[in-house]
DNA sequence: TTATCACTTGAAGAAATCTTCAACTAGCGC
DNA sequence: GCGCTAGTTGAAGATTTCTTCAAGTGATAA
């Protein structure tokens, strides 16, 4: 028996559990890139870059190829828009309620 | 913004990488449950759990409250059974030629 | 009151992940 | 060949997350 079915779940949010892996997708999201435009609007080392980038890889996530001098990243699935646009609408729900949570703890608790 | 919003998706993404969470989720897409039901239903010790519903409360993914002897535990908004389908998705074209973990998917195709 | 069930908490060591650095490969122009 | 841009890789230390344990709380039953 291989690697359980939640535990595959859960790697594949896993891959997505970082703010420069989230952007990249998102990037990615308008059409195929090269690393050198990514670059150019994530402000992050080049080498880290490509560390986050052979995640997604692995994952499966994205794919890459070279296009003379540059290296050209994909989405793999146009499932990945989806994901991504219904982690926005829960983060939606989850943050206005822990808005209004604060709001109602300011109300009652003098103050912190 | 003190949080940029890439940040905060990562660690929704993250909330959901792991096992037990994942699947703690998946058992209260049906309905509330006390933890008394989970910890049946998952093989982990009762301390473990407790661990990782606390994650799960405090990103405001979850609610409890005391029912009795019973803790009661819910999905806070409807949204996160989205997130796990749009999930189980992704999970199908990226696993495609992985390994057979996709028949189990496919055999299962609700969740669990 | 004492015991028991149902859970939670804090702490500590183990394990995984992140960031950074130095070194490396691939293509292109000279 | 040489130098340059473009990108990757492996390794090491720092940080974060996981698991487990021991001790704790709260409700109820005897």
């Amino acid at each position: 028996m291989s690697v359980p079915l939640y535990q595959a779940k859960a790697e594949l949010f896993r891959t997505l559990g970082h703010p420069v892996r989230i952007r990249v997708l998102e990037l990615l999201q308008d059409g195929p890139k090269p690393v050198r435009d990514l670059l150019a609007m994530i402000e992050v080392e080049a080498s880290n870059l490509s560390q986050q980038l052979a995640v997604l890889r692995r994952a499966g996530m994205v794919t890459s190829h070279r296009d003379g001098p540059l290296v050209m990243y994909a989405l793999s699935t146009p499932d990945v828009a989806d994901l991504l646009a219904a982690g926005r609408r829960i983060l939606g729900s989850v943050l206005t309620d822990r808005d209004s949570l604060l709001d109602e703890l300011r109300a009652t608790s003098g103050d912190r």
